[in-house]
DNA sequence: TTGTAAGCGTTATCAG
DNA sequence: CTGATAACGCTTACAA
């Protein structure tokens, strides 16, 4: 309702001036006519249009998070992360569910673009070859001429910084906890095919039973990221042989759905079988879940940090290596030493 | 990087008919014109500056939704919805977490219409008797002042939409569903105190009772929204006395969490104990829990639809009542026939 | 059918 | 220290 201009007539200065003392700019104004301009703010309950400043700033106090589900924990602990930092800063987050459609995260962009997001932080993970990754790369290099920077929390083909988790690393500190556990025969559940996301833990898994001399005894087997995905899994990996030491699910909630799947068959975990996810969701810790934590809640706020950094801070769009959080094995009830 | 004024140029035309053709409007433009502005825009890659469009128009296509903590599946189903609902018609949503405070939830509406977001929804839940809730009331006033549009997914006591479901029939219905299946002494899990929702389901619960004539049967205990909350309830109920016909929870994360107690113990549900909860997320379709559906995705998806509509339609504001969303009993296997 | 021009609410440049 | 004033990019009467 009540604009610059009319604060700036209540307290009869120019806009130029009533400007000044309310957006805290370095610029030099007496303390009387700041006085007199803060009261007339007060008065007429004066807030300032964050669109028009945006306009003419060229950028915005938006920052986007393209995720695949917000529905999926693990894409709203992210979330989460974003919005604390951004809020803390006086920004507000603008979300996007793209339902891993690596069109729809351009279109997305785009749209974000538009509102000049100072940043859109890109959290699913991408496909390996996928052919329209290179359509995303040009969409974000034209949304950096517009000023917008984007950031992505896993390892893709663009150009823009990377602040990521290791998905290699955890899954292959896992399998080393649950060698040195003295488990021998163990099957991965692995992710939705294509993801890269899923070649690297299954990665991270091979590498370590090779290192272990184990690799005869690896075997992956089909699955996904959510219950259902690893129930099944379960399931099959039952009716097919004799029980592995362990089943390692790509992540916690395949893992769960694995457990239930043997605790229905009244398989003893972890006395006969352990499991052991991925993730560290709050439903991990609930069931207690021997699983890997991830800095998902960490990596979200560490993203949205940077976008606003480069706001207030110099323009130094430095790409620089990828930025790798810390990941840490929790182990908990599922899993046990086996003789 | 284009703006309209670089494509009316490169069309040879004026930026009003340049804006003309590009947004579509009803102004009789002929046919070669359009095309060349067509052309010209394609050429350079225009797209408009959704700022300097909602600037002028006084109206973006933004739509907030403020939620408790979108870690929480029951609000990332709401924000789902919306934000489908949102992406069809163009818009792009903000999002805010809460954490059940009033005064985050005026502070995030404000920062929203500095934007000039078209609507802001609020999915939490109030307090009873919250002495905020008159500022918050004055805020949402002001906002729509500014033309933006609030709606509430819960009743309280501001004067806007209301989009709802009936959390009082819900559990109303689920008790009655486990009175018919022959359950007298039944303990319910309340919800955190002080929450209207809270007020709400235990209402739902011992009014069927009451009915039933089973008021004395009836026993209300402490509880909260969470695993933990469940789970710690559910160990009281063991310790005190013999076991009840059924444990109903105010929800179904509290809900799991009693099962998951009483399973640890070795109770048989439903053999000893039924258990159910209310809401439908997706844990109580996978670990099988009776519930009420309630039509989450939907109050945010038909909540986003509406602020969209006011845009589109005429500004017709009418409050109008309560328009309540249908929920639906849920039978799955953590209930069963008592004889 | 097309163009001119007045804003929308700020910020920022340049003179005073 | 303060004030005009020109943008920012677009929409929309009002003219032509």
């Amino acid at each position: 309702m009540a604009s610059l201009a009319d604060v700036s007539r209540e307290a009869g200065v120019s806009v130029a001036t009533a400007s000044r003392v309310l957006n805290g700019a370095t610029h030099p104004v007496s303390a009387d006519t700041r006085s007199r301009v803060l009261a007339a703010a007060e008065r007429l309950g004066y807030s300032p249009s964050a669109l028009a400043q945006a306009l003419v700033t060229r950028t915005s106090r938006l920052i986007g998070v393209i995720v695949s589900d917000i529905v999926n924990p693990y894409f709203s602990v992210i979330a989460r992360g974003v919005d604390d930092m951004s809020t803390r800063a006086g920004y507000v987050t603008m979300l996007s569910n793209a339902d891993r459609r690596t069109s729809s995260e351009i279109t997305r962009l785009q749209t974000m673009r538009d509102y000049r997001a100072a940043g859109v932080i890109f959290a699913g993970s991408g496909y390996v070859d996928d052919p329209r990754t290179p359509e995303l790369a040009k969409a974000v290099a034209a949304a950096r001429e517009r000023g917008v920077l984007s950031i992505s929390l896993t390892e893709r083909d663009i150009d823009c910084p990377v602040i990521t988790a290791d998905n290699r690393a955890a899954a292959y500190d896992l399998t080393d906890h649950l060698v040195s556990q003295g488990h021998r025969r163990i099957v991965f559940v692995e992710g939705p095919a294509g993801m890269v996301a899923t070649e690297q833990r299954r990665a991270g898994f091979l590498d370590r039973m090779t290192e272990a001399g184990l690799r005869d005894l690896a075997e992956c087997v089909e699955g996904g990221f959510d219950f259902e995905a690893g129930h099944a899994a379960a399931l099959r990996v039952l009716a097919s042989r004799d029980l592995p030491d362990a089943i390692v699910a790509a992540n916690d909630e395949a893992a769960v759905g694995a457990l239930n799947a043997l605790r229905q068959a009244r398989i003893d975990v972890p006395g006969q079988v352990s499991v052991a996810g991925i993730d560290d969701l709050p439903v991990a810790r609930f069931v207690g879940l021997t699983t890997v934590s991830l800095p998902l809640y960490e990596l979200g706020a560490m993203a949205a940090r940077r976008v606003i950094d480069a706001g207030t801070a110099g323009p130094a769009p430095e790409p620089g290596p990828p930025v790798v959080l810390p990941h840490r094995l929790v182990p908990r009830e599922t899993t046990a030493r086996r003789p």
